[in-house]
DNA sequence: GGATTTATGTTAGTGACTAACATTTCGTCA
DNA sequence: TGACGAAATGTTAGTCACTAACATAAATCC
């Protein structure tokens, strides 16, 4: 059974994502979405640590670290990466597709949510660069590494969540490519 | 001669690097800052858009895209936006450099400042990415590439600014040349 | 030196976010 | 079922970045 809390922060989550879509997101004040959803301020903010934490959120880091730490050490720290990112960004839950795209469309549209997005990277960008350290590569390049990879994914998901009927492995997987070619 | 309006720019601009490096950046009010500068707060925002672009301003967009767009369009685009970064990002003013690193410190110690590297570079990506869009290759292709290329000119940035004797171009260059390696 | 810009000050306000404390709601167990 | 302890929510008051409107001072031009 959904708990109380999953079932506010789901409320909550809805409700914020309805009120950006319409109103978009500046527009969109944390009172407004509260009293929409029927709560108050305060615990708006005790679910979600901030206004942008709804849109952008990524759980996969974990996930991300192990598969890219499973990649052969003697592959260029690129193909590890690519691979790694490929093997968990492949295959998403059903359903979670539309709701990226969603989201996303309201991250590209706002551009103080360019930022946020990059934000959420910082720590996605750490997991890879650990994941990618070895006796064999520097800790710059596993750094530079890790921040290339993350910056193609996030410009291949802004803009795979503008294109019509693309399918997001399609998009992950072609954009995975171009950094991929020529490395392996 | 320097006009009023640049010397207090500088003046506040000097003040709030001098007490971010004191007592970190989130610690620091602009309302600090502006009263140490001798100035009210309204006049801060008057030369500042923000509390962020005191650290982080990137004047080089325009030179940015004209050196990617000097290069040959035979060129792989990964290998035309890393020679035009190099290009451009290989001969930085005399002195400017220990004033980034000072103020890459401050960025890299200060998680919250992360995430503004990265709106930042969003301008300066569209950049990248118009300059290299040419019938040869999609959209979707020159965005990623662009992604790539500043996710790790960020990544080097940072890292240099924590390495202790090291010139700025021999980092920038050394990171470049992780990415173009066997793409040329 | 007076008039006109130009830079700055003042005041008041919004919106995101936090802390401290009060209150309700909920599951649990007698 | 009803009291009890804990979890979830509410209230209030505050900080800080940032904005708008209007007022004043200071530099520049004639």
């Amino acid at each position: 059974m959904t708990t109380k809390i999953e079932r506010t922060r789901e409320n909550l989550r809805a409700t914020a994502v309805r009120l950006f879509a319409q109103f978009g997101y500046e527009a969109t004040s944390v009172a407004l979405i509260a009293s929409t959803a029927g709560v108050s301020e305060m615990t708006f903010f005790r679910h979600f640590p901030s206004k942008e934490s709804v849109l952008i959120d990524d759980p996969f880091d974990p996930e991300i670290g192990e598969a890219i730490a499973r990649q052969p050490d003697m592959l260029p720290p690129f193909v590890r990466a690519v691979r790694g990112i490929r093997a968990v960004w492949s295959r998403l839950p059903d359903g979670a597709e539309e709701d990226l795209r969603t989201r996303l469309r309201i991250v590209a549209s706002t551009p103080a949510l360019h930022s946020a997005l990059g934000k959420n990277s910082t720590a996605t960008e750490a997991v890879i660069a650990e994941a990618l350290s070895s006796g064999l590569i520097s800790d710059r390049t596993s750094r530079v590494v890790a921040g290339a990879v993350l910056g193609a994914l996030n410009a291949a998901l802004l803009d795979w969540s503008m294109a019509e009927d693309e399918s997001l492995s399609s998009a992950i997987l072609g954009a995975l490519d171009i950094l991929e070619a020529n490395h392996g």
